[in-house]
DNA sequence: CTAAAGCAAGTAACTAGTTAGTTGTCTTTT
DNA sequence: AAAAGACAACTAACTAGTTACTTGCTTTAG
């Protein structure tokens, strides 16, 4: 090992990640990240591939990140989204990136989304099962509902967002209480 | 073969709309738009401007016609998202181009979308005040929730739509009573 | 000395936007 | 009624700049 490649890996990384967020895939320049990055071209292709191929590196590791730090609790799904909510709150870039991945890349199933969810689906079987949790809905109908409330305050058109925005803490107040209605039992 | 402008401009519109909802702004080529339309580029320019421009255009005749068709009862937001649920379903272009538009404009503000808000929100109000619509929620809130949950489905990644949705009937359901739900009086 | 890290300088292909000119149609003049 | 003029619709070819990706060489650490 001659120079410190793996900190140049990580700076690129960050500057793609910033790139990226901002302007989607068609969007970014490369040469505009090995600028950001305080890195060679070359350098980019080298490591990652294609520009398609960064963006991989870059979403994958920004999600399993998102997805390690908010833990999943079936039998508290409104704690969840308000978990989820807190982290859309501090790294605004995550939703833009899943965002312009759901666009860009409809194809795409990075294997370790696909378990996350798996093992999300499943835990809410179990508290079925259970009894901790309502009937009402099936697993992937709960997820789904569950996520969208989470990220509703962050959903908005430029339009409404015109329209003051009640607190932080408010948002967060209705994310979870929406979620709570959701799953009470009837 | 006689000349029609009109006929040509709309063969455009609706090029452009399908391009737009596939690749987004900066995806876009609008050498593709122009052969789809079976239009000269140079057209575009003159009829439409930029291609920002051109995206405008299509953007706000697409979301216009989404908001005209359906209809806003605040006293039935149930049905409203039963509603919106149908035409995202119908229209699927509709809520890509709304992404696009979200991620790739931040800074536009259609005034008829202003409007639409503004009409909605003032409804919302009237209605609370008549003692028709619960009270827990401001306007702003109420109609961000609605939406969230009316667009639920339309919102999976593509790891999740591995997973076998529901049937239309029963997502739509869903999807009107968890808005049952949340405006339950407590 | 060597192997990997790093870089300047390309290149081929593409892209938004323009230009200068042609074709079809309607109006005016005789 | 027919020729002439006016004007809008339309087009092929082009320009100037950009973009993803590569090559061949230099530098650095061990």
């Amino acid at each position: 090992m001659a120079r410190d490649s793996e900190a140049t890996r990580a700076r690129i990384l960050d500057a793609a990640e910033a790139e990226f967020a901002a302007y989607g895939i068609a969007g970014s320049r490369v040469d505009r990240i090995a600028d950001a990055a305080q890195a060679n071209k070359a350098l980019i292709y080298k490591y990652f591939g294609t520009k398609d191929e960064l963006f991989d590196a870059v979403f994958a590791h920004r999600v399993l990140a998102f997805v390690d730090e908010v833990e999943f609790d079936a039998t508290d799904l409104p704690g969840y989204a308000g978990r989820s909510f807190d982290l859309y709150e501090r790294f605004p870039t995550t939703l833009r990136l899943t965002t312009w991945y759901q666009l860009e890349r409809p194809d795409g199933k990075l294997p370790a989304i696909v378990a996350s969810n798996d093992a999300k689906l499943a835990k809410i079987e179990e508290a079925q099962r259970a009894g901790r949790l309502t009937s009402a809905y099936s697993p992937l109908e709960l997820l789904t509902e569950v996520r969208a409330l989470a990220m509703s305050w962050h959903l908005h058109t430029p339009e409404l967002a015109l329209v003051r925005r009640p607190s932080r803490a408010r948002c967060r107040e209705i994310v979870v209480e929406s979620v709570r209605r959701l799953v009470a039992q009837a």
